[in-house]
DNA sequence: ATGGTTGTATAACAA
């Protein structure tokens, strides 16, 4: 079974529906993790992901933040928070079992700048998922971390590195906090099928004509386990909605595995 | 130099 993944920064889902259920027609994947919905429950266009073929499981909250995952099938199983969080705590973590793969959707705080408090809390959020994947699963077993992850892994990652080195997105704490989440068990997967080339998910818009002038960052990521990894057919970036009117500022990743593969145990 | 633009919600705030 090949079986279709992807991940969207949409940045408000109500803003970037169109964009966003074209892409479902074009690509048809069996899962889509959405990030920075923007919209709470009451307001997220259910009905039209239903129209489309999807179902929607999704933490809201109002103005900022939020996660979904649209799938073909609902999930077996949903998890809506990382242990300890209390219900006040911002919308940027879910996870779903779908199709006997766990599904492990965040959209990392941003942090704003390395000497502010939100660094830290980005910072101990990577922790805290690194800690909750330890106790709660094994690296052997079929898991996708994906979202907007906020951080640039490596050099050839941001546009300009030599800049860009301790700016937030790409500061070596970072890189580090992100390298011990990594070493719980997972594989870049872009990185895997791309060892070389400097593609990137995300051009601000604050930043004159960013994307025409390729100057972006490669935040957007699909972390997989090793079963997973070794399943895996294809992965990529498409780069096609970030040149469509009223785009995100992010652009899908995507990847393509053979489930049938991973189940024979090959 | 510390800008710039965008979405949400309708005044600022976050990115």
């Amino acid at each position: 079974m090949e079986w279709k993944f992807a991940t969207f920064n949409v940045n408000g889902i109500r803003a970037r529906l169109p964009i966003v259920l074209q892409w479902l027609k074009d690509h048809e994947p069996h899962v889509l993790c959405m990030q920075e919905i923007k919209s709470q429950e009451k307001n997220f266009p259910l009905a039209a992901f239903q129209e489309a073929g999807y179902v929607v499981s999704l933490r809201g909250q109002k103005s900022f933040n939020g996660v979904a995952i649209a799938c073909r099938t609902q999930p077996e199983e949903i998890l809506y928070r990382l242990d300890g969080e209390d219900s006040e705590e911002e919308a940027r973590f879910m996870a779903a079992k779908v199709d006997g793969v766990w599904v492990v959707n965040t959209y990392v705080p941003q942090g704003r700048s390395p000497d502010h408090p939100a660094f830290q809390f980005k910072l101990a959020f990577l922790a805290r998922l690194k800690r909750w994947l330890q106790e709660k699963f094994q690296p052997d077993s079929p898991l996708v971390w994906a979202g907007d992850i906020n951080v640039a892994p490596a050099a050839m990652d941001v546009f300009d590195p030599q800049r860009m080195e301790g700016e937030v997105g790409f500061h070596p704490d970072e890189r580090t906090a992100l390298e011990h989440v990594k070493a719980w068990g997972l594989v870049d997967l872009y990185r895997k099928h791309h060892p070389f080339e400097k593609q990137f998910t995300f051009w601000d818009y604050r930043l004159p004509m960013s994307f025409k002038r390729n100057l972006g960052w490669r935040l957007d990521h699909i972390w997989v386990t090793a079963p997973l990894a070794k399943a895996s057919v294809d992965c990529s970036v498409d780069t096609q909605p970030r040149g469509l009117d009223k785009p995100s500022d992010h652009t899908p990743v995507w990847a393509v595995f053979n489930l049938s593969h991973l189940r024979s145990g090959e």
